[in-house]
DNA sequence: CACCATGTTCCTTG
DNA sequence: CCAAGGAACATGGT
């Protein structure tokens, strides 16, 4: 569940459900998880604590935890990789076949499930360092945008996909936020001229912004136990709402025709990832 | 068996 | 020091 809009998404849904929630007990099943603490020494700091704010930078989830006196860290920090999904379990359910790290709340379990182990869950802050502006913030400026596109002469897609250029953006919106600048994802970063970054910026918070409005207004199954409609960061249902259809409109298109000029979409490899664009509409 | 998959980090090379 | 490219991590679907 990794890009920045499912991420803002489970923050606003995990928020009133978890704020204020005291931590029974903690078990670790994945120490790689946990690195670099111990299991032992991450379920001895969270045991008795409660969660509070919740909040998102990034693709990385940040929990708020209040310790009972004692110092120490004041935010588990967490990141879903590939694969991971959280939520709130009744506590007479089985637990997943990968679950990686739970926390007991009581009559429910809280649990970070996660297939392929690429996520974390950890009090290492040091990857925010790199990070860099938020996209839907006020800091992500045209400036800030067309400074860091300046220094490269990589594919304008790859520099998406660069966390220090812009926070949040992953392989499946990279595509998305091309396709509405109507920008080729092969155009090099440094050659693209100021009114184009511009359109390029207001491309990636309106793609951004209606990606989790469209999460937001639907009925998720975050356990992941209904089937895939309840996971609308998957972007394609058979029996779903027209907007679930429409909601991506290249990614995992290749051979359909394009939503705006009917050319057929393309998917071609960049920096050994998926890319998928039309040809017509993306012709610088 | 082959290839593909929402991500990040580490290592090498230039 | 930096930029760029590729492997590694790990599991499952097709």
């Amino acid at each position: 569940m990794p890009e920045l809009p499912e991420v803002e998404v489970l923050v606003r849904h995990l928020a009133p459900i978890v704020r204020g929630r005291k931590i029974l007990d903690v078990q670790v099943y994945r120490a790689k998880t946990v690195a670099p603490t111990s299991p032992s020494e991450f379920a001895r700091i969270l045991r008795g604590t409660r969660f509070e704010e919740v909040s998102r930078r990034g693709k990385y989830l940040v929990f708020g935890i209040r310790a009972a006196q004692r110092s120490g860290p004041s935010a588990l920090i967490g990141h879903l990789g590939m694969t991971g999904r959280m939520y709130l379990l009744d506590a007479d359910v089985a637990l997943p076949k990968h679950a990686a790290v739970v926390f007991y709340l009581g009559r429910e379990n809280f649990v970070f499930e996660d297939t392929r182990y690429f996520g974390r869950l950890n009090f290492d802050a040091r990857p925010f360092q790199r990070l860099g502006p938020e996209p839907l913030e006020v800091e992500f400026t045209v400036e800030s945008l067309g400074q860091a596109l300046a220094r490269s002469t990589q594919p304008v897609k790859v520099k998406l996909l660069d966390q220090s250029v812009v926070a949040g953006i992953g392989n499946i919106y990279a595509s998305e936020v091309l396709f509405r600048a109507r920008v080729s994802p092969c155009t090099s970063a440094c050659r693209l001229k100021a009114d184009r970054v511009a359109h390029l910026r207001k491309a990636i918070r309106e793609t951004l912004a209606e990606a989790i409005e469209c999460g937001s207004t639907v009925p998720l199954d975050f356990s992941g136990y209904g089937d895939r409609e309840g996971h609308f960061y998957f972007g394609r249902a058979p029996r779903a709402p027209d907007f679930y259809e429409k909601r991506l409109r290249v990614y995992d298109r290749a051979g359909e025709p394009c939503a705006r000029c009917g050319c057929t979409i393309r998917r071609i490899i960049l920096a050994s990832r998926s890319t998928y664009y039309c040809p017509h509409c993306q012709r610088t």
